[in-house]
DNA sequence: AAGCCGTGGCA
DNA sequence: TTGCCAAGGCT
């Protein structure tokens, strides 16, 4: 049975004192944080960086933010401009998520990005992440916000680990909750604060521990920095996979403003089992779409 | 619940 | 070069 956060070594409430005053300092002047932060703004931003990094989300981001600065401008966009706006930032199946969130909060939530988690997770593309991080970010509201970064930064803290386990656990939600002041907007900062740590302190790889707010008090610094002992992670292939073919036909319908020919399609990709699978999965998902003529096209 | 779903930077 | 990694969600 892990130490709790009241057990430890470093109390809960140090801890969030450490780590606030340290992002009082340290934070990122992002375009989705601020005093007066737009709740629609940081839904778009936690979509985007879903799996991808920061600077890679800045500059779509910004143009996004300017073609539909509230939820009703992107749902009565036609899905299709979404996809393409959402540009090389990968996953594209998120732009069709989030068109389709604008939809359900303009239907349902008289266009306002809702505050309740549980109105949030009935969201499409809204997990429990993304949930968290907007009722936290966008509504100041005291829940755990667990992601790959916190959940890094706490089993090191806290646990003594090198690194958390591959998927999230309930064991990993209670226990950041447990760290958090009681106090939401502390609560707040504190969430916020811990991924900042993780993402430019306490990172996967070369952490710098020198400069971490955390460091005397750190379990796994104490236990001299051991290496992950869980099971392997496997990393996902991309080369050669279908993930790589349905980019690359992504590719062709975002350059093309209007329908492609079938052999416009066929050029990306050698092996016609995988290229035709792949179109397959992209019409499915509705990330394309077949007209009358047969050309192919982003959807409507 | 394990696998799928993009992309690009970096060591 | 190849593998790892990046604010997950969905089935």
């Amino acid at each position: 049975m892990p130490r709790n956060a009241t057990q430890s070594a470093i109390g809960a409430h140090l801890l969030a004192e450490r780590i606030i005053d340290w992002y009082d300092v340290n934070a990122r002047d992002l375009p989705w944080r601020g005093v007066d932060v737009d709740p629609w703004a940081v839904m778009v931003s936690e979509f985007m960086l879903q799996q991808t990094p920061v600077n890679r989300v800045l500059p779509v981001f910004e143009a996004w933010m300017v073609k539909w600065p509230a939820p009703a401008d992107l749902a009565a966009e036609s899905v299709g401009e979404a996809v393409r706006m959402w540009g090389k930032l990968g996953y594209p199946r998120r732009a069709l998520r989030l068109h389709a969130a604008a939809g359900a909060i303009v239907a349902d939530h008289g266009g306002v990005v809702p505050r309740d988690v549980d109105d949030l997770k009935a969201l499409p593309g809204v997990g429990d992440y993304t949930a968290a991080a907007i009722a936290s970010f966008a509504y100041g509201q005291r829940i755990a916000v667990v992601d790959t970064n916190v959940r890094r930064v706490v089993h090191r803290a806290v646990l003594g680990a090198a690194e958390a386990g591959q998927s999230t656990t309930k064991a990993d939600f209670a226990l950041t909750d447990s760290l958090l002041p009681s106090t939401p907007q502390r609560a707040a900062r504190m969430s916020i604060g811990l991924m900042e740590l993780g993402a430019l302190l306490c990172t996967a790889t070369n952490p710098v521990c020198e400069r971490c707010p955390l460091r005397t008090d750190c379990a796994w610094v104490a236990a001299g920095r051991p290496a992950y002992d869980g099971k392997p992670k496997r990393v996902q292939k991309f080369a050669g996979t279908d993930r790589q073919v349905r980019g690359l036909l992504m590719d062709v319908l975002r350059d093309n403003e209007r329908a492609v020919t079938k052999a416009d399609l066929d050029v990306v990709w050698q092996d016609a089992d995988q290229r035709e699978r792949a179109l397959d999965g992209l019409l499915r998902d509705g990330l394309a779409v077949i007209d009358e003529n047969g050309l192919f096209a982003l959807p409507d």
